[in-house]
DNA sequence: GGTCTGTTCTACAACGTTGCACACTATCCG
DNA sequence: CGGATAGTGTGCAACGTTGTAGAACAGACC
């Protein structure tokens, strides 16, 4: 039914191989066959039939991009960013929501689609450092996000416990002494939430605020609906504050929500900077100061890493973690900026890339 | 190195066969044979290799998803439904974006990526209808929005006109006599824009309101800047407005964003409403009336119409139009609710299924 | 007893491509 | 002039799976 390299190399009067050659690019073929090769490819309109190339060379082309949910703006950003970047190296990316649940991402690392991919880019959200037993694999890992450190893969991460200790400091460097903590996860010890908190108790402490429980307001899932909720709460508790730091925009942009509900003037009464640096920051009324944890870079080292170990014969290179720069972007929600002006930054924290020893036994990755 | 079936079928004393019937739930075996290859399955850790099963049945279990976008939350809204839909299904998507440049969508319908899955969910946002016969492919495409009618495919849009009108003439019933329109594409016939816009004189009609040229806003992006750039020219322009009808909710932050930036009060001064109802418009200051055009249904659809063409033997069944009901949400930026009320919808447009007559030849599906 | 049906399992031959090895010619070098 | 080297093309045998056909056996039916 379809055409093959058989029908192709037929009408050019090749060889099968030669046709294979060509649509490869091998040099060694003369012009005039080249031609006449290419010639019956167009007339025939053939296609190279994926699969038995997959079959035989043992790659697809494709990896995978596994993440909670694409409706959340920030990983649909990061989608974005990362197919873009596959893309430029002729590469496809397919996605797998895991909804942050624990069975979906082992799945992810286990499951049966895994083998239809060469290469994995995970932002886990559900496992943690006790399961990195689970990332020793067969094939090429990059980790994302904090939740899992160590593990035999390379990591791309962000300047957490800096990059929030500079936004608590901004915000006290504009007179704020009572500032709000939203998206606490009591307890744990790792992932965003510990590491944003830590670096918020730094700021307070280097700025010479008190730390007050009530201040910090928990906030299990990062959604819109739950940084509303939670600065509902703090509210009617009657909670003094005039500034709020939240740790990714969807919880600020949730937190103006009910902070103009309740007719406070944001940044008149409170002040309020998010993390992440989604697209919606931007537009929303008053437009929202963040922290931008360098996305852009993120997705396309995240890329390249993965692509580059996809591609590595030999032995294996030792797994690396990168850490993009970061910026303070300050916007109308820290009065950073005057009417007219789209934004400022107001600080740079410095990234980097760092070798990792991994401990334990390490698969190799081919 | 990787686990075959051969291994497996070693292991389990069975042939090959057996352990690929095993694998695929033939029933015709015995439960003793059927543990003892499950067992070996366990035991050596097996996975079907996707690209020989693919190579083999014609098969990938993959759809394509092409859209301009994912960092546009329309988009990613509809990929994650469509990604969670394919997934009940057990079907895996891979997601191409087009940034709606006319070459990357021919691509899509020619280019060698597609010869990688099964079928097609396509929303063009460059094609238009002068292009349906590069639609005339040899595998399944389900058509979203509203550029391309008549294709040779499953098409699923939305009740555009209707909805458009129903808006348009809730602003009327609110009391407003000078509607603007933010997203017109001038002398487009065919397009969102274009029936949006028609909904909207009618609208204007029935509501017996003049039609103001002044009060057309073009935008040929519908991002949240041009929003903003196109009601700040508005503004600027002295065009005396009370309320606003954006073709998209990006549109509509964009505009209220600049609304805002001018000191205009939302609803008090402007309402107004955007089109999509997606995530970011519950939570905007004030929380966005807008058009929900049904998109969870779209996504459900759509995969549904897709997964039975891919399956489908024997003659071609006709090609079917979907849309789905629509609604008008009602919030602040309309005045529509009362403190703490969340939404309340305020019109419902009857969608339905039509079978299309498709002009010239069809390719048959398979 | 012969035939038929249902159950359980297997052998063989593809699916369409590419890695490998090699054949053949022309050119170059000493 | 012999042998190495570069350039150009081909044949064969996989890659790992499943569709097709059929073997072997048991029980049912006439």
């Amino acid at each position: 039914m379809a055409v093959t390299m058989h029908d192709v190399a037929q009408r050019a009067g090749v060889s099968i191989k030669t046709v294979s050659n060509v649509v490869n690019g091998y040099p060694y073929i003369r012009a005039a066959t080249r031609e006449r090769v290419q010639a019956a490819i167009e007339d025939l309109d053939y296609r190279v039939n994926m699969s038995a190339r997959n079959l035989r060379t043992r790659r697809t082309g494709l990896i995978t991009l596994a993440v909670p949910e694409l409706s959340l703006p920030y990983f649909a950003e990061l989608a974005d960013s990362v197919i873009s970047a596959a893309d430029d190296a002729g590469w496809t990316v397919l996605i797998e929501q895991t909804s942050a649940s624990r069975e979906r991402e082992t799945d992810v690392l286990s499951g049966r689609r895994r083998h239809l991919t060469d290469g994995l880019i995970f932002s886990p959200l559900a496992l943690g450092p006790d399961d990195i037993a689970l990332f020793t694999v067969d094939f090429p890992i990059v980790i994302l996000g904090e939740r899992v450190f160590g593990a035999p893969a390379d990591h791309v991460t962000m300047n957490n416990v800096a990059a929030a200790k500079a936004a608590t400091l901004h915000l006290s460097s504009l007179g704020r002494r009572r500032i709000a903590l939203i998206g606490a996860h009591e307890g744990e010890q790792v992932g965003s939430a510990a590491l944003r908190t830590t670096g918020y108790l730094e700021g307070l402490a280097e700025a010479g605020l008190p730390h007050d429980p009530a201040l910090i307001g928990e906030a299990g899932l990062w959604h819109r609906s739950t940084g509303a909720e939670v600065m509902r709460r703090m509210l009617d508790d009657g909670v003094e504050i005039d500034a709020v730091f939240a740790l990714n925009d969807a919880l600020a942009l949730g937190a103006l929500h009910a902070l103009h509900a309740r007719g406070i003037d944001v940044p008149g009464d409170v002040a309020l900077i998010g993390f992440d640096d989604v697209d919606d920051a931007k537009y929303a009324v008053p437009a929202l100061s963040s922290v931008d944890p360098g996305r852009a870079q993120i997705a396309r080292t995240a890329v390249e890493l993965l692509l580059e170990r996809i591609g590595a014969t030999g032995d294996p290179a030792p797994f690396r973690k990168v850490v993009p720069d970061s910026r303070i972007v300050g916007r109308e929600s820290t009065g950073d900026v005057v009417p007219g002006q789209d934004s400022r930054v107001v600080g740079v924290q410095q990234g980097g890339t760092e070798l990792v020893q991994v401990v334990g036994e390490v698969a190799d990755s081919r």
